[in-house]
DNA sequence: CATGAATGAGGTTTCATTCAT
DNA sequence: TATGAATGAAACCTCATTCAT
């Protein structure tokens, strides 16, 4: 009895509701939020529609439930870092090299995220974007306190510069593959090199 | 009174195909790809139907359409600055700033071409991948020229920088605003000069 | 008031699917597959589009259920005809008396598969191929099975006789009428007795 | 300068009318009439719509042209068999002869006649049956008069009997191959031959 | 004679969502 | 809790025909 009810592969050992958002986060990923549709998610999660309206108010309700969770855990580790007790280079390259090494773990999420923002509904797009504000400027502030500091150039915008590392990071999805050359590890250090590096003064 | 009968944008002056392009590249960067139906486009445009598909085969068509015209200029451009006469990193600076610089200029197209990328259909993607490709290769062969000639650091794989400076690029699409406090020469200089600097040894 | 609401046909008397085919049925006999639209079909069913496409994959579908049924029903009464026992010339009689009364008994049906087989989507069209040429197969059988033993002229293909046979059963839907003066087994009887003259050594 | 002008396959060999025509015939024996596109019919006959509008009020009269050959052509050569001087069996059995081969020498034209007769328009409807009804009667008279002179069988409405042969006339279409065992001929006197003996008193 | 751009109605199909059970 | 039949709007696309040139 122990682990799952019965032999095929979508079966009861998740909660419903847990593995309808693990399906739809693999199917947003691969095709796109508008190219999947309801019945493809519940079909391959093995549920009904029924349950899939039982646990989320809409489609969009899925969406931002995963936007939800990689903005809760990126909130985290980012607090995480730039609250610990170190110079700022070092607290900075640690969350720029942290903040790839999630990316790249939860790489359907981000693709996601980074993809279908724009399709979220226009009250929860305005909620998303509030959280992602506070994220960037979290991010800022450690930029900011090295310029103020000198130990970072200072003749350049820091909101550019979050920009700038944040570019890179959204540009993973579109490039970054599992079975490549390089480990999550090894990019978020050369990554978070290369950032250090151009903000040396 | 010069042109078509009234003022606006939408009159007869352009020709019916350009016209079509025109407003399809608008409101695919406004909506996206999925999220803009051909009525929409005709609407906007001031034909019907007909026309339309008259012009262009099918709705992937257009999006085609609009990604030949950047991919075009970009590729262009590229070769213009990467063939100039002048030492490795003026020839990478001055490369790196202007694709910020015209994508900026061309924010439509180029937020279309990175978000919808992976809408077109599979023989459409296939062409555009490869070109992108050739694209790729130019940018890393100047990273290559300087890591050999020792003016840029080697420790870092060349691909890497390549997709670290179009992150950037790729993200200005997000962040860019027409009113902001950069005119896109300004952003251009900083982004360049940000890579520039990763790239000292 | 027996079954329901009204008393006409469209009602909600029988199953919804049911209902969709029985009405295909009859608009694709009297207009033919291509001009018979889903609408017609829908609004003459009572129902939406919505619900023939819950039951139903597509148009193509539906002719191809039309096609099933049709011949299922013709090869189980060839079957129990050939199987009898009783000489040949009346097996090959009572079979080809029994397929023109079945044909002009579910005209509708046998109109729309003479005249729109070839409209059949390729793969159905190849299942439904093969069928008809096991029934054809049977049937040239017993005419075989006559000539070898000479009670049937063998100076003729079965083959050629089998579709001369048919091609009058083909050909009943376009000229037999309900309130014309014969009824379906006196056509049927006249049939199967020219076919037997013919075969007559 | 002798015979076509380019050489490509659709040059100006022919008159556009003709070309027009015998490409629409191909093209409607092969797909159907509904099937096929009259931009598929300008364009495979190498010219445009406009051309084709010129000389034909419309598509439905494309389709009616190719009746009306093969109408006159057959009615001509029932005539020309039915008048002969011979007795009525020899007169029925190369009238019946010769219809199967001038339809298969003519298979494009007789399958879209047999398959797309109800597709005309009303009025073209109504025209081509009152044709069609003088060549069966005319057919019909052959068998009474046989049956009034005791040559034939009396005991079977001559229509019937009318029906029966045009039935494997009108199924020559579904089952005859140019490459297959019989010739036209062949099938001819193998037909006729049927015919005549099911009509042996 | 012939062009081909443009129309506008209609084609099939998809889909998020609801609701009686 | 969960089902799945049914909705109805909207999606993309096709087509016979017209008309200014």
């Amino acid at each position: 009895m122990a682990g799952t009810k019965d032999g095929n592969g979508n079966d009861g050992a998740k909660p419903v509701a847990q593995r309808l958002l693990a399906t739809a986060t693999r199917l947003f990923a691969e095709q796109g939020y508008d190219r999947t549709s309801v019945q493809e998610i519940v079909d391959a999660a093995g549920v009904t529609k029924g349950a899939l309206y039982h646990y989320f108010g809409s489609k969009d309700d899925l969406l931002h439930e995963v936007y939800g969770r990689v903005l809760r855990l990126q909130q985290e580790r980012l607090d995480h870092f730039a609250d610990a007790d170190a110079p700022v280079e070092q607290r900075l390259r640690d969350a720029a090299a942290d903040v790839v090494v999630t990316t790249i773990e939860n790489l359907d999420d981000t693709k996601i995220f980074f993809r279908s923002m724009h399709q979220l509904s226009p009250e929860k797009d305005k909620q998303v974007r509030a959280e992602r504000r506070r994220y960037h400027e979290r991010f800022r502030a450690l930029i900011e306190e090295g310029q103020r500091t000198g130990v970072f150039a200072a003749d350049i915008p820091a909101d550019l510069v979050v920009d700038y590392h944040f570019g890179s990071v959204h540009h993973l999805g579109t490039w970054y593959r599992e079975d490549g050359p390089l480990s999550p590890q090894q990019v978020a250090d050369h990554l978070a090199d290369l950032l250090l590096r151009a903000l040396r003064p």
